[in-house]
DNA sequence: GTGAAAGCGCTAACAG
DNA sequence: CTGTTAGCGCTTTCAC
């Protein structure tokens, strides 16, 4: 009958005790919304006696009789990916100042991911970021259903079903063709990102549109099977086929930084220079980008901005607002370094 | 009186009444190690009942009934330093296996590190893990104190009153040293980490005793105030103004990846080449570490499973098992590339 | 302003 | 093998 104590810990019951004061005084003491209807005395004692026991409310008493456990999930595809940690880590300062916690999921297929969502309806959690949304993402209408209140991060919802924060494709897009056109590059291919996940589509849809404003036509778009350095390779590869003699495009936009580094491999295994003979432009600015040789041309986004950003949507419905689905969007950046020509000088 | 149900949900009373039998029976066929005790007409009938219901256990009731929350928490310093995701990684991969999830949160510094182990304890977690234990660590008394169970990762506790998973910090600097010994090199310096955290303390140790068994002596020993590029600059430039005019050092194995990266900004902005004037190690053979210029010569190690096994110390210790605080060494790994001279060739 | 009492959903002893 | 029963620790009506 007796459950196993986890340890033999402090509860409301023994601070009650101590106090001489009923639990449920005790409970509204230590609540801070409900501190005002405690006189000042009792509320000291309350107070001294929880100091003295060391006593930690029991969240999962609290959250089986509330709903709540102050616990929201977070999925992300792939943690080795640099672009997760800072976003983790802004989710994670917004849920810290809270007083929540953030529990992380690995999911990199939308299989997996239902699985995922599924222990976490379970384990109760507030409501989650999922920071890996494909287009047309099975898991969304699933959230939806579930009533679990969700917000996207990295990648938007093209429906608009869910809150989503992410960084402005197009522009960004632009940025790197604008410069490439200012310092004199004529052929300007894309090494477009997998068309399955919306950052592909818009940043493709971006470098088009860029070229379209100034009147030009793209030098060859190419599609990445990943956002990957192998499949950065093979699409430059494909690029440089088709493109024969004299045809060669003289600067290539990329999808992604890994994208952009197997650019790289590829170009200099068909021995070609960077940027003397290929301009190659990245996004995202990954931690050393700006070390490798040559430092690479690319686009940077506030990704712990979109990390507590998100949270900031997530605890806004949390709190029962309103909170009108929305994408909030933000501003990219282009950092020029050493592997567009005409740049460096 | 009525808690305001976060959903509707359906509840194992639900089950009960559509199968016709009672929760206890229902717990008790959803429990793969009570399963065994329920004829399997009713078995068939309460799993029929469960799956049309779509029944999701309250985990938060269990937890509150066996004090046991299927939870962990994880401690990290800094989530954007990339050691660190793919030792979470790990750890996710070894709970989600268990149906365990993890919990993360920053803590950069010790003060902040024992307000986060308070909340975590309040939220009832069943373990914990530690990735940025300090030497003497305040925080190490305080979970054995509190009884929560706890494993290190990536830095062992010297008192031994904690299970660490770690890499063998000094077989590393003996294989960089002894690398740089065979390939000609003769006046080798270190560039030595904090001296607060044991890796700092263990890689300075290992350097000195690997020139110490080729019967060599140190060209030079600098502290970085941080495993950071910029201290690593720092540190470098020191060590170049002690060694002033023909003593200066033919290699330099540094602490870390970025540590020796700052040492390439330092060794530049003299005005000497890598490798030709002066070669470079690191250690955790980062991500594109391989594409910087030149290409790191670095120690490699299997950070995702120094994750999972450090989960795999704590679900032992969870289930009850004696285990006996063990210390787990992983084998580091030297990768040759272009940052040390005559490996090239 | 404080106490009494009920119950969130589950598990585990005990009885049959 | 299955049902009965008693809480886990907390919050929240409802009284006073």
């Amino acid at each position: 009958m007796k459950p196993v104590p986890s340890s033999p810990r402090v509860t409301i019951r023994d601070v009650a005790n101590a106090a001489n004061v009923h639990v449920s005084t005790v409970s509204r003491a230590l609540d801070p919304s409900r501190r005002s209807l405690i006189s000042d005395e009792v509320l000291a004692s309350v107070e001294g006696a929880a100091r003295r026991l060391g006593y930690q409310p029991n969240r999962a008493a609290s959250a089986l009789r509330t709903g709540r456990t102050r616990t929201i999930g977070v999925l992300v595809p792939d943690m080795t990916n640099s672009v997760f940690p800072p976003i983790l880590q802004g989710i994670e300062a917004s849920a810290a100042a809270r007083g929540y916690f953030v529990m992380v999921a690995h999911a990199a297929e939308a299989s997996i991911g239902r699985a995922v969502v599924e222990r976490m309806l379970a384990q109760r959690v507030d409501g989650v970021v999922l920071a890996n949304a494909t287009r047309d993402d099975p898991l969304i209408p699933f959230l939806i259903a579930s009533r679990l209140p969700a917000v996207l991060v990295n990648r938007a919802d093209e429906a608009g079903r869910l809150s989503a924060v992410v960084g402005d494709d197009r522009l960004a897009m632009k940025l790197a063709v604008d410069h490439l056109l200012q310092t004199g590059h004529r052929r300007i291919a894309h090494l477009a990102g997998p068309q399955n996940v919306p950052t592909g589509v818009a940043r493709r849809q971006g470098f088009e549109q860029a070229l379209k404003d100034a009147k030009r036509k793209p030098a060859g778009i190419a599609e990445c099977a990943a956002y990957s350095r192998e499949a950065g390779a093979e699409a430059m590869r494909v690029l440089l086929q088709q493109q024969q003699r004299g045809a060669r495009p003289d600067a290539v936009v990329c999808s992604n930084d890994l994208v952009a580094l197997g650019a790289y491999d590829a170009l200099r295994a068909a021995g070609l220079r960077i940027p003397d003979d290929v301009s190659v432009t990245g996004h995202n600015d990954m931690p050393l980008v700006d070390m490798v040789d040559p430092p690479l041309t690319t686009i940077r986004l506030p990704h712990r901005e979109f990390g507590w950003r998100a949270a900031e949507f997530l605890f806004e419905a949390l709190g029962g607002g309103e909170g009108s689905v929305s994408t909030l969007v933000l501003r990219p950046e282009l950092v020029v370094r050493g592997s567009t020509r005409g740049s460096a000088c």
